[in-house]
DNA sequence: TTGTAAGCGTTATCAA
DNA sequence: TTGATAACGCTTACAA
């Protein structure tokens, strides 16, 4: 079934009157062609439905123009808030995206990473998954760019854009000292990922140096169903919280529906929280969730500018540090 | 800086003592290689960390396995459910997912289409945003199939996937008339795409023959914020409906914050709602949404099915009606 | 089953 | 500024 379908830039060519290579450099920016020949060529191709083959393209420049997003989970809430900055900010960038659900874990993420190389993407943009240690090596193998956002490899030569959520964690308690609690909880997903873990023991710490302790309470994954889960366990123990530090909105508003619904308890009266990410839902009248906002803009651009930019070996350039914003709402009690 | 990267077939060959054509057997499905020659193509290809490089494949092959998902609003629950979806089973299918964002409107579909072109993608799959009527023509010419979810194209050609939006919507009014509910209203999106407009339109020529009024309001897009203040408009009226069925859960959400927190109606006792999509957060205990569930795997499915199909040109198997779950939850009155 | 050789649609190089 | 020509890395007749 596969006939003569598109038109190549050797038909233009003939119709224009000129030679293939003009109308190459015709689509090509910064090329020198005089104006009445590019003025021809466009036309021709205008007429015929030309459109230039970037396979083929890719294949002579050495440089698809194609980005890798590699994502689990994307249908949560801040993981397609990125996406979106991600894709968009790409296009702008005259680049393109690919995405690759790595869902379906069984190495999925190296799975991922061969699909990208297959496809000879210029570079990929892990956004979640652990990846394997071998792979930073693979894309530096095949000469493809890295970014890393929001965990920790120490490998050099991937960009790494991770949060300030060591000190989002301390800010947390002094709101809650100022707010008068004083029995803390941390509850968090056992994923165990690096920016989890770091508000977690950042938190502790931070506590700690106010002569306070923290219950720490992990479960499962991080979403809504898990806050509720926690909720059950550290609302149920003897000394029951007053303040409690959720690794993500997800589980905070989950923890919070069931403080409210399951257990009476009101928040923000007899039950502050605080939460991460700052998803749409975290604005909604039903949670009025006090958080912290990721920048998913300046993430985004940070790793679009980065992969726009020519290679630098510069090491320094290849970790960021962005900040958190704190978004105050109602479930933190006032002071 | 573009070195030698990449390693190829030839390389390949050289090393396991065959022709380059060999190489591309032992990585083509089907083909008839030996048993030993393919080993030792897989074990050179191995060891000097060759991938078949899929643009060059695409190139002769005239089929890129690339398919091309056009979206807007993608950080949407039920959008980027959608997105789970779709790049799962067309990973499965050995094919891979272009995203192309069109948020930023002006003629961002055509753009979004000519990049999908460009790339030769072999599909592409539209989940949001009105393509002009020319788009369809585009990729016919261009020999590329299409999907439509959702939005009313009548050009034969693309594969038309769409809900019983009618029937549900009438479900609805049974619904609620078997609560006891009178005063019926719609809230909707001013959107007008076809399937928001299918609710709407099903909903009040169902109510009208079981002898009922609705008021219809229409305001914004389908999301929260449109919600609270469709919620405003309406329960501000001097007839205050007893019943609303809103167009989308998003706005579902917002017109049940409004009511209970605004106007301090208590729902469902007060006033039944009923969304559309099932997104997750209708399943959280501060909602308990009763809604619709979009058949986000079926969709996908059909999707990836109808394009790993041969093409066939029967126009019956180019519309697919799916059907939408009623999901009773508790935002409905007890009869 | 295997190798040879001809293409696929570009861009880059080099004269003109 | 232009046009011929040689790549790019692959697949696929065709012949062996």
């Amino acid at each position: 079934m596969s006939q003569k379908l598109f038109v190549s830039a050797d038909e233009v060519a003939k119709r224009a009157g000129v030679s293939r290579s003009a109308v190459s450099r015709a689509f090509t920016p910064g090329a020198s062609v005089s104006a009445s020949t590019r003025q021809k060529v466009v036309q021709a191709a205008e007429e015929l439905g030309y459109h230039v083959n970037h396979l083929a393209r890719g294949l002579m420049r050495n440089e698809s123009g194609i980005v890798c997003l590699i994502v689990s989970d994307v249908a949560t809430p801040y993981r397609s808030a990125l996406l979106r900055e991600l894709t968009q900010q790409l296009q702008l960038a005259g680049k393109v995206a690919m995405l690759v659900n790595t869902d379906r874990s069984d190495g999925s993420v190296d799975r991922a990473l061969q699909q990208a190389i297959r496809y000879r993407a210029d570079a990929s943009i892990i956004m979640s998954g652990l990846p394997d240690k071998s792979i930073a090596q693979l894309c530096l193998r095949s000469g493809q760019r890295l970014v890393l956002i929001n965990r920790d490899d120490d490998q050099p030569g991937p960009l790494r854009i991770n949060l300030d959520d060591t000190e989002a964690a301390q800010r947390v308690v002094t709101a809650f000292v100022r707010a008068g609690c004083r029995r803390l909880a941390f509850a968090n997903s056992d994923a165990g990922t690096p920016s989890l873990m770091a508000r977690e023991t950042g938190f502790v710490a931070a506590a700690k140096a106010q002569g306070l302790d923290v219950t720490v309470e992990r479960y499962g994954l991080t979403g809504y169903e898990s806050g509720k889960v926690l909720a059950q366990r550290l609302l149920t123990k003897s000394e029951r919280p007053d303040a409690v530090f959720c690794a993500t909105d997800l589980l905070a508003c989950g923890f919070m529906d069931a403080a409210r619904h399951q257990f009476s308890i009101s928040v923000p009266e007899s039950l502050s929280i605080v939460g991460f990410d700052d998803i749409e839902q975290a604005s909604w009248s039903s949670y009025e969730l006090t958080t912290f906002a990721q920048p998913v803009m300046a993430i985004a651009s940070e790793a679009v500018q980065w992969l726009s930019a020519e290679p630098s070996g510069d090491p320094d350039q290849t970790s960021k540090r962005l900040h958190a914003e704190f978004v105050w709402r109602g479930s933190v009690r006032a002071g």
